[in-house]
DNA sequence: GTCCGTTAATTGTCCGACAATACTACCATT
DNA sequence: AATGGTAGTATTGTCGGACAATTAACGGAC
């Protein structure tokens, strides 16, 4: 007689409130800055217990979307930090093995033409950053009193982070951030190996910075390539395995 | 007189819990593939309760690490998947309103050079499934018996996917998945206000197949290259404006 | 008005319990 | 013996409550 069906819950119910936050978050209707209403009204309203709601806050708070402070009312909405999203494409990359040699392929095809982009459009306060950014690991190796290295590495990643700042593109500022972060570890190996490798960084740097100065992207497109191939070049000297991986 | 040291816990113990975790399944000593302790017994070796695990693998869930299936042992280490990557990209890219000119450009740096790639280096069977690929696209939507919109945009994107594999560098496959992932509404969109948008492209997929076939490098790169001009005149031909966000 | 202690609100963690679910092992049938 | 069904059991999902730690907010003293 009475029919009855299945609750037919596929889901479980932290990952449909969390599905909710989400969806919530990504069309805007709990714009950046918003405050959450704290995790026993959050259960309240949706009418689960409060462990089911904080699971559903820790998937957010992972995939970038929420950030609290423990004590009061501090969970707020968030937009993924750049560095934060890239951790995670990091992470399934040295997951699968990538090895140098992939890394720097994407580098070839992505930043000369992310540098022309750069020398296209850059914009004031953007250049000055990437000129003290040049200035900075200038200053940093010149001679014998070289810093220490990783922060040497780190210094010329920023340059780079500095060069998609004047490529005003997201996605491109985005797709470099990964492979910023998988070379450093093995820049890092490499820099101390090669005596010339700090010097030639400085001169790329240099010539990268005047040309996006005088808008020039053609030369900001081929020096950037220069620059790439120099990576290369300083792991064949430093004696590294193109194929070893990376991270 | 007794200096009383804080008890110093910096980070919340999920936190430090999930940090454990990850770092045992990133530096191989969890591979993946193996099955992980339940809930309590986690608990158990890691002195905390078995909320604070389940709060700590929900963080290893939602960054793809860990599966799980309610019910039985079933809580297993795995890679995460190049979509479920993407996606944490593209809702990072999607909030920072990102436009359809932003994904183009990144486009038409990243794939010609990643065509040419897989001309000169595919294998047997991923060309038989690009050709596959492009041989259903052709198939469904030759004359007027078009099959319906998503599933054509989607068989597009699986194109660039299978160009991806025959390229067989995973730097490239994941790089390029965000902007597959970005572009398909917009594509969605299009295909249905340009007549011969569908044609353009079955044309633009021979041509592709064909260089990739003959190991033909340089045909790869411009055929691409004009693939992806092609995207860029089908907008402006159905006059969606191109400083529009995407998604 | 500024500084500081108190208070209240909120999060982090814990404890325990039970239902839902999926695997497993066993039994019956062919 | 192989197959199919069934009960049992382990494990996850959810719930209820409790308390300490921490922080924002409030109010009072100077």
């Amino acid at each position: 007689m009475n029919i009855e069906f299945a609750p037919l819950r596929l889901a479980p119910g932290y990952r449909k409130v969390a599905a909710a936050l989400t969806e919530r978050i990504l069309d805007r209707s709990l714009p950046a800055g918003e405050h959450l209403p704290p995790e026993i009204e959050l259960a309240r309203q949706l009418g689960v217990h409060r462990s089911t709601v904080r699971e559903a806050l820790r998937e957010l708070e992972t995939n970038g979307l929420l950030e609290r402070r423990r004590g009061s009312k501090r969970m707020v909405v968030t937009r993924p930090a750049n560095d934060a999203v890239a951790e995670g494409v990091c992470r399934a990359l040295s997951l699968s093995d990538v090895t140098f040699q992939d890394v720097w392929e994407a580098m070839t095809m992505l930043e000369p033409p992310l540098a022309a982009a750069a020398a296209g459009r850059r914009e004031p306060e953007a250049l000055a950053a990437l000129e003290h950014a040049a200035a900075q690991f200038r200053a940093h190796n010149a001679d014998a009193k070289a810093v220490d290295t990783p922060v040497a590495v780190r210094e010329v990643a920023d340059f780079f982070r500095r060069l998609g700042d004047c490529a005003r593109n997201p996605v491109l500022i985005l797709a470099q951030e990964p492979l910023l972060q998988l070379l450093e570890p093995s820049l890092d190996a490499m820099i101390d190996k090669v005596p010339q490798a700090r010097a030639r960084i400085v001169t790329a740097e240099r010539r990268l910075v005047e040309a996006v100065r005088a808008r020039d992207t053609a030369a900001a497109h081929d020096w950037m390539a220069k620059h790439i191939r120099d990576f290369k070049r300083g792991y064949e000297l430093a004696g590294m395995a193109l194929s070893q991986p990376v991270g």
